[in-house]
DNA sequence: AGTATTTACTACGAAACGTCGTAGAGGGGT
DNA sequence: ACCCCTCTACGACGTTTCGTAGTAAATACT
């Protein structure tokens, strides 16, 4: 529920696949997309979308022979997530402050932006 | 220098120690505190103190014969560290949309009141 | 010199990750 | 039926991070 940490440096990687992709892909997708780039074993990427699905980071679901993935948040879920946690972190009394801290360093237009949406979605 | 990485659970035990202190402590008088709760030896205490240093997270300072430690950040800023690292590791395209989801699930009042403390110190 | 305080260096086990290999199950083709 | 291909299941190994601590060496107080 609550979330969960960050995640590594391939597996960060596996899930912009997933989150890129239009839908649930399967680990031959994910390691063929990533075979363009790096070389890795065909196991490798089934290794980390099986732990990813552990964590409940991913979806796994069967179709046809092979499992397809998808992630189990969006990318803005997720990272929405992984600020709260960090907010979470400090005490009550310092995250009024801490709060300040980071509104003070995003860009003006964009919290706006993002209030705006987020009146609008709600 | 950005920042680095969430901290474990005995090194953010201790960093609390550092920001509640009014000045810099030294490894015994931190230990000293911890030791009100729990069982540590000496060392561990040192030991993690001196990783926090070397990680950057604190501030090493001779005094007399021992050293004292003091947080490198606040902690309202290594919180609104924390969070603009996790919005960060989203690309552009997404990073409006996760601070919208961001906002949507933060209290609204405090939110404005720290976008007031924020105007008011810049 | 002897003792207490501190630091330096080393170590070790658990967990997370990146990285694979091998075994085995289920279809499909011939 | 039999062989091959595709997948999954499971285990393994090296590295890094962290919690935890011991031991030795330096420094200082008496």
């Amino acid at each position: 529920m609550a979330s969960g940490k960050a995640l590594g440096d391939l597996e960060r990687d596996i899930m912009r696949r997933l989150w890129d992709a239009a839908g649930p892909l399967t680990v031959r997708q994910v390691h063929e997309q990533l075979s363009a780039e790096r070389d890795l074993a065909y196991t490798t990427v089934m290794t980390v979308l099986d732990r990813l699905a552990k964590k409940g980071v991913v979806n796994q679901q069967k179709a046809d022979r092979a499992y397809r993935y998808a992630p189990a948040q969006t990318r803005e879920e997720m990272t929405a997530a992984l600020m709260l946690d960090a907010l979470s972190a400090a005490p009550d009394d310092v995250r009024d402050a801490a709060l300040a801290h980071f509104v003070g360093r995003i860009d003006p237009s964009a919290l706006s932006a993002a209030i705006e949406a987020a009146n609008h979605r709600s």
